[in-house]
RNA sequence: GUGGGCGUAGCUCAGUUGGUUAGAGCACCAGGUUGUGGCCCUGGGGGCCGGGGGUUCGAAUCCCCUCGCUCACCCCA
């Protein structure tokens, strides 16, 4: 028996990195205000197909698409903005007034080919506001997702930042760039030939080295910018360098999703290899309108939980269960113990005194491995000789009254 | 979807030009200490040698297929 491709476990003593870094992303979140949403790991088909982009690798290659019973197409969430939009509008959440904040937590899924830090079930964090078109918001997500990361003790992150235009001018671009690109299609590998027609601000990124270079040369979607959305991104810059954050200009950064408008941006890690994005995010001004909703700008970014947990797990290997071992080991001398163990075992937890004992019948001796193995603080001995307290760190131990014993541990813990 | 590397014990890996019952270290279990951990010593349990097929008197070793892992392309978080 094995997982499936491209998904894996993550086991005890790896789960609390896990939820350190869930920790930290709802501690920094909230500190922002975003609320935690959860919406369905499946959704219709065609929410995908609408908000992504029918042309997108995403929707085109890379969705878990299935029929239910009753014939309906559904799909396992490839990303998070989607769902998020479609509660928005679902439930109204406009009538409430202004700016709305979500965050969520989860798996997402995409049937790609499986490699370091990109698995087909992955997991991601993420934010999205909603009903906004300051650029202090755009400033305040991309400081957001840096104050998340460096919380967590991730270093040389950079920044990457570009904006590529809204409704009015980026179609204006495109054209620029489409007749730019048909000049030189010959000199093009296949797959930018066939962006050049469909998707031409994905030759941007492309990442072989003929491609670079004519690309070069290509107009920048900067230049392109209409006079708001020039104001925007002027504005998002001032911003930034206000709160001091560094970030470089990446006119070629376009990001694998069609709804972003105006600000893109993405966050690397050096330590990754490849696939070294661990967040990335931008605005979504036309979305929520595409959906059926009234004209709403919105912004937001997510980050991958897997590649995080990557990054930590390169420093820090093995944090091993130090942490949560319990407090008290019971050993007994005998079967005839047992039932006192089992009821001093409840005695213990039911005060708050995590407790383990030995359901294997064992020596003493191999208890007491057991025990030194668990890392715990205290050994309680079951016997003959009544109850004996034992510190396993010190080495000392006494014996002890029954109904001392759990005063006693408690004490000894404060301390 | 394409290409490279790799699959031997729970883990990290040996395994000589194909040749006896496939090994080591760590981990695990037991004992040494007839109630007491860590160190040490002794012993022990564990392997469809990823799976299937083929070549051969004989395959962990050679060939083919397949599955998986991994790195890169691609894509993205």
């Amino acid at each position: 028996m094995k997982a499936p491709r491209g998904t894996r476990d993550v086991l005890p003593g790896e789960t609390e990195k896990w939820q350190k870094i869930e920790k930290i992303a709802r501690r920094v979140f909230s500190l922002y205000n975003y609320g935690e949403i959860r919406t369905p790991i499946f959704e219709d088909t065609s929410l995908f197909e609408r908000s992504i982009g029918a042309s997108t690798d995403i929707v085109e290659k890379e969705m878990y698409t299935f029929l239910d019973k009753k014939g309906r197409s559904l799909t396992l969430r490839p990303e998070g903005t989607a769902g998020v939009v479609r509660a928005y509008l679902e439930h109204k959440l406009y009538s409430r007034g202004g700016l709305e904040k979500f965050f969520y937590i989860g798996p997402f899924f995409r049937y790609e080919r499986p490699q370091a830090g990109r698995n087909r079930q992955f997991y991601q964090v993420g934010v999205e506001a909603i009903g906004s078109d300051n650029p202090a918001l755009d400033a305040e997500v991309i400081r957001l997702s840096l104050d998340f990361l460096n919380s967590l003790g991730l270093k040389t992150l950079q920044v990457s930042l570009n904006s590529i235009g809204c409704s009015a001018c980026q179609p204006v671009y495109r054209n620029g760039l489409q007749e730019f690109l048909e000049k030189h299609l010959e000199e093009l590998c296949d797959d930018c030939r066939e962006r050049a027609r469909r998707n031409p601000l994905r030759v941007l990124d492309c990442k072989r080295e003929k491609c670079i270079a004519i690309v070069e040369d290509a107009p920048a979607t900067l230049d392109f910018l209409c006079p708001s959305c020039k104001t925007h991104f002027e504005s998002v810059r001032r911003y930034l360098d206000v709160l001091g954050t560094i970030y470089e200009l990446s006119p070629r950064l376009v990001r694998g999703l069609d709804y972003y408008t105006r600000t893109t941006f993405e966050i690397v890690h050096s330590g990754l290899g490849a696939q070294n994005a661990v967040a990335g995010g931008g605005r979504f001004d036309r979305l929520i309108e595409e959906f059926g909703g009234k004209p709403t700008p919105a912004v937001g970014f997510a980050a991958g939980v897997d590649r995080i947990a990557l990054i930590m797990g390169k420093g820090e290997e093995k944090s091993a269960r130090g942490g949560n071992a319990p407090i008290v080991y019971i050993a007994t001398a005998g079967r005839e113990y047992l039932e006192e163990c089992i009821l001093l075992l409840n005695d213990l937890r039911s005060s708050g005194v995590s407790a383990e004992m030995d359901y294997d019948g064992r020596s003493l001796k191999s208890q007491f491995r057991v025990a030194d193995k668990l890392g715990v603080r205290f050994a309680i001995i079951l016997g003959q000789e009544g109850i004996i307290l034992r510190d396993m760190r010190k080495g000392e131990q006494k014996e002890v009254k029954r109904e001392e014993i759990i005063d006693g541990v408690k004490s000894c813990i404060m301390t």
